[in-house]
DNA sequence: CCCAAAAGCATCGTGTACGATATAATCGTG
DNA sequence: CACGATTATATCGTACACGATGCTTTTGGG
């Protein structure tokens, strides 16, 4: 798109360049994992259920910054296949335990290798990754504190 | 998620940052159109067509960066609401041409205004905003380059 | 003790994104 | 001129994201 010259463009700008790379990262997974049925919210699933598990739906929708009703249907397909279980509480029965299992262990390492082997010849320079990740983590926090006005007129559909 | 300790586990984490802002983003033109059928996928397409129209599909979504057939039914709605004409073209029958129309710029210059004053307090620093888009714009050509190796087991499936 | 409020999860509907596939139209070469 | 190759768009299926809604369970105040 053409140069900005005003904060709002700016700002726009970097909603853009959010929304691109945020779909080339998803075509790269995509490749990577076109003969499994793996995807990189899966990934994610997995991964704070390694570190973190066993967590509850809300629990682990919070850690990775969903909604609950997102990641109930994901967590349902990797206990379908074996990668975790998936159990009520016996101590509160509104909660859903979840638990990364040695399959599903396997699987999250693989998928690492592949990542990480994917992501080798990036060569994106180091410091500079860092101050992105720390501007657009402030960003994230700026955004989802952000109150817009809301648009209305007759909608478009 | 915890400090990363590799270049790998860096490259994940800017790879998580820009998953989280993006979904930030996405609530927050969820937010702001809840009460029209507007998105940001829509805003993006009545903006190109403002800048560069009239565009055939393909030439469109290139612009955006998504494939054609991602643009194909978006494009139907946005003409169905009046915001946009979508003809077929005469000098080659394969294109459908897309302009925007006086309704459609009506929709972008409100839904404009709504996106500045959201974004108007932000605070985000200017220069560190432009280092940060130029950096991911730089991140996006290097993943779109990336090959990774694909991973390969029995699916989730 | 009772009951309203809150919490946790599940379902439904809709939007956008991509891969695969199909159809129609155009191009270019022999 | 014919035909294979290519281009452009459309449809289908699937994945994930969210809002709205509903059901069940737990909590806590009166």
């Amino acid at each position: 798109m053409d140069d900005p010259n005003t904060l709002a463009d700016t700002q726009f700008l970097l909603c853009f360049n959010v929304y691109s790379l945020h779909r080339s990262f998803g075509r790269f997974y995509q490749s990577a994992f076109s003969e499994t049925g793996l995807t990189y919210p899966k990934v994610l699933i997995l991964m704070a259920l390694e570190r973190h598990g066993p967590l509850s739906i809300s629990a682990l929708s919070s850690r990775i910054g969903v909604e609950p009703h997102t990641v109930s249907p994901i967590v349902k397909k990797l206990a379908g296949f074996g990668a975790i279980t998936r159990e009520r509480s016996e101590v509160d029965e509104r909660r859903v335990e979840l638990a990364i299992t040695a399959k599903g262990q396997e699987v999250l390492d693989r998928a690492r290798t592949v990542i990480e082997e994917g992501f080798a010849a990036l060569g994106l320079e180091p410091d500079r990754m860092m101050e992105a990740m720390r501007f657009l983590d402030q960003a994230r926090e700026a955004v989802e504190k952000a109150d817009p006005p809301k648009l209305s007129f007759e909608g478009l559909e």
